[in-house]
DNA sequence: GTGAAAGCGCTAACAG
DNA sequence: CTGTTAGCGCTTTCAC
């Protein structure tokens, strides 16, 4: 503890205090090359004492090496978003990389501002959700020098690596189960989001699974912004009503199928005989629920793991052959909501 | 859109691209100054058409000034947080200051680790969660020199700016308000969290307002990790079974309180008039469900709003005169599990 | 309006 | 093992 200081410490005032050079002060401070054990512990006191803590900006400057991670996310408040983070941590903590976290709400002009952002502090790398950019973001990505792992979405051509699924594939999927079940009427609910391209991209390989058995959606409605529990109560009720020759009600997310579940079960349906129900994601949430939600894993703490690792394996060495297009396969939770065929 | 470049480009590319000098260039790039449109006009598009990035490295030693603002969190899957960051981001948008989050797991040794790390890249201000540090931290914070507003909670003396609620205070009220109802056969279930102040603090409030009434706890159960609404429903049951005559149950949280309802209301028990129920936060997920829980705001998106404000003020103007301590209050939600009187 | 010089606090590279 | 020198890329300051 000292007293409060207006100027932050600098080096010089540790080397001052101890009598040390600031090149063996910053040798000891970092851990690097050999210090004799005497004036090691000189330092590492004086520095204690005196509170001082490095300057990260002047040894990057100067060593031209910033041990900082982009992440660049949509959103905050999905949940989704925030595993994916936990699974990037989980990576980085064992190495000197830390994660800086930009957050886009699904605004392309945003993500560019906030990548530009990122940029200017000459990050390591960068790991982005989506394939979808601006041509600017793209093109900055492109000219950055650095690894980038772009994340959640297989469905394009990244610009470096990337990690993560198919969503129109795993839409296909579960068409595939719904039909294999014997469901034909089928409804879809999701959010108002054209720039979600991953629920776009679930809600086209769905439709286009039930074409290729001659089944079209029989109704569909998009909401935005409210508690999506809430909001699936209400999207369920109302397309119930609208159609109540519907059999099977797929979700963009779990959330808003966990809404429509519980919808249901106030009203005495049977589920799955009468209608089935499906979402999206595997959230932890479902587990609470009276019955369980057929869902399908985003695999997300496996993503975040799996990019953290490429650019972490990229940094260490630049010539590791790596693969750099990771697609993981989602699995189906038929729960208690999706008969089992 | 250009080639890529091994070496990044810098503000020297850009002069000798224009002819311009490059402090004539900085300022362009900084819109500081005056400087002729025609000059101003060719430095951009220069700019621009190589893909120029500034380098804030450079540029923050050089001015001394970071436009960040290190923001220290416990948790991310916490919803809480991610609401508390909404509303400082709100603010800053309209600043040329950024948000910077650091997770600290709601480990004191890994928040000072945290601390340091951000401190070192020399932030404009500090936003931490909590008023419990380490003696280190606290030191840290102290000599850093810049504003730093503690939040959440206000049960305490904070090293320089607090915005909060009282915890302590919420618990007694939530007390108050569950004796006038009636009840007397009170059990309380919470997070098994030496390390969550907040969560303890309402738990401290709560018992002394009941004693206060000569009323005592009847039951307790502490849970860590897992699905909290899983963990709500499971500890609810074994608690019942456990001390059958009670007729209340007290959630630290909203999340654990709502698979405790569901677990109820399978169970066919009259809420509130069998049992009631009571959680904390307000979290809008909430809403959704088929019955509202009783439960308390935690105003966190004005908490976050206020923090990031007193920064600012305080950046601009570091003479203005602000409010320093700023306490909340949180209002109760009867909701359909609280006999209201 | 524009430019030249002098650092910001640190580290790479070398010399002892 | 320790110290010296020369920048990193930018902005501040001052001169023109």
């Amino acid at each position: 503890m000292t007293t409060d200081n207006k100027r932050p410490l600098t080096l010089r005032d540790v080397s001052e205090a101890t009598g040390v050079s600031e090149m063996t002060v910053s040798r000891v401070l970092r851990n690097r090359g050999d210090v004799s054990e005497k004036t090691r512990q000189k330092v590492l006191s004086a520095a204690k004492e005196l509170g001082y803590v490095p300057n990260k900006i002047a040894g990057a400057l100067a060593s031209n090496r910033v041990n900082l991670v982009a992440v660049i996310i949509p959103s905050l408040s999905n949940m989704v978003f925030p595993e994916v983070l936990t699974g990037i941590n989980s990576v980085l903590e064992n190495t000197d990389l830390q994660p800086v976290v930009g957050v886009t709400d699904y605004q392309p002009e945003k993500e560019e501002k906030v990548l530009y952002e990122m940029l200017s502090w000459r990050p390591s790398g960068v790991i982005i959700a989506g394939l979808e950019h601006t041509e600017a973001a793209r093109a900055m990505l492109n000219a950055s020098g650095i690894p980038v792992v772009e994340v959640m979405d297989t469905d394009g051509k990244p610009v470096d690596a990337m990690v993560g699924i198919s969503h129109r594939r795993a839409g296909r999927e579960m068409a595939k189960a719904i039909l294999k079940a014997g469901y034909r009427n089928i409804g879809f609910m999701g959010t108002k989001m054209p720039l979600d391209h991953r629920a776009r991209k679930r809600f086209e390989g769905f439709t286009e699974a039930l074409a290729k058995e001659g089944v079209e959606i029989m109704d569909r409605a998009f909401y935005s912004g409210g508690s999506a529990l809430a909001k699936g109560r209400e999207m369920t009720q109302e397309m119930l009503e609208r159609s109540p020759e519907l059999d099977f009600l797929y979700y963009s997310n779990d959330m808003i199928g966990a809404g429509g579940m519980l919808y249901l079960m106030d009203q005495k349906i049977d589920i799955p005989g009468q209608i089935g129900l499906a979402g999206f994601n595997g959230v932890e949430l479902l587990q609470g629920l009276p019955r369980q939600l057929a869902t399908m894993d985003a695999c997300r703490l496996e993503i975040g793991r799996k990019a953290a690792e490429i650019i972490a394996a990229q940094l260490d060495n630049p010539d590791t052959e790596i693969e750099k297009h990771v697609t993981l396969t989602p699995t189906i939770t038929f729960g208690d909501t999706l008969k089992r065929r």
